[in-house]
DNA sequence: GGGAGGGCTGCGGATATCCACAATAGCCCG
DNA sequence: CGGGCTATTGTGGATATCCGCAGCCCTCCC
């Protein structure tokens, strides 16, 4: 299980909030403000974040679009007291999880806390795979690429070599170097790899 | 351009919004009940709905779920003069479109509905060219698919040969006669048509 | 009983792919 | 300058794939 990160300006709901999580097992980490949370946040960070709307400074709604704007994919969950319908809307049509109002029901909280923290993991697994298959393909020089962009769209080695000019010999080279990086021994495979992961 | 489908009970709104999406060169189609839209609904129905939420009988939320539980894939707008944030919350969350409060901007309102029937179209575009593969596929024998997964999983003749206790002629023809009737000319080509449709 | 369709198999040849061995050439870097 | 990387090409042979021609078996159906 990962962390849930809470990110609320009122002292006695980041702990209220972090009694009842460590209560159930989920990893809590508190910030007192937006700009602490923006400030710390990196890439890599798992889990997911329950968001004041309304604090001091940055709103949460702010905060929101600036994580969005950084390729944050953690799942967020907006917690207001002064939710209304046009920004609840607004908010879950820009990608966020969930938004629930205060006063909240304490088991539904965690509940889809506890989904949004499931989701991250198999949104990271997911994610694994496709940056190992991107690390391999940082390793092909620009001709691989290229006559792995053909293999893939079912060319023959004949006409890749028409295309790119260059003799049928040197394809099966660079066809023989792409399968290496790439670790597949078919083209089958290779296509699979690349329209698996976009 | 396909049609907006509303369903609200209220005359008077009705017309309102028919005049307002006509001048809009929005063709509309009005319903005075739940029930009644539902009866007509057909899969093969295109555009988008704009549901009033409260209404005599069946509610729109009702109306909602058993669509859904029709496979139907027209993007739903709500419109509501009761709404509140759970609704809507969990109305997004099961697949709406959109949900939007009365008093409404009309200027507003036709933006999203002009949005979620672009969105329809193409959606519609997508599934026509993986009905057209299905189609294909159902005119596959059990062999034939069988062996269709088998080289589609990157499997070469002679493996697959192998795995179904058959020769490797056979495999060829079977192959041959999937590669025929998928209209296919390389495996790649096939791998690529089924793995994109899912 | 004969015809149609599906499944299975062999033969042989045309293509394609995979690969080891070998070689030329430009570019960048220590 | 020599070494490493990239790109290029050739020869020749082992595998794999693609396909027409031919034949056999079985089932379903008219």
């Amino acid at each position: 299980m990962t962390t849930l990160h809470i990110v609320d300006d009122d002292e006695a709901i980041r702990d209220a909030l972090g009694w009842l999580f460590q209560s159930r097992s989920v990893p809590v980490i508190g910030w007192d403000s937006a700009e602490a949370f923006l400030e710390a946040w990196t890439p890599d960070m798992a889990g997911c974040l329950l968001l004041d709307i309304r604090m001091e400074g940055m709103s949460g709604l702010e905060l929101f679009d600036r994580l969005l704007g950084r390729a944050c994919r953690m799942p967020v969950i907006f917690l207001t007291g002064h939710g209304d319908v046009p920004i609840a809307v607004a908010a879950l049509k820009k990608g966020a999880r969930d938004f629930v109002e205060k006063p909240f029901n304490d088991n539904e909280l965690v509940d889809r806390v506890i989904d949004a923290l499931a989701f991250d993991a198999e949104q990271r697994a997911r994610e694994a795979g496709q940056a190992g298959v991107a690390a391999r393909v940082a390793t092909l020089t620009q001709r691989e690429k290229q006559v792995m962009e053909l293999v893939v769209a079912g060319r023959l080695n004949k006409v890749i070599a028409d295309q790119l000019g260059i003799s049928m010999r040197t394809v099966e080279v660079h066809r023989s170097h792409v399968f290496e990086k790439m670790r597949v021994k078919t083209a089958v495979e290779l296509t699979r790899l690349l329209t698996s992961a976009g």
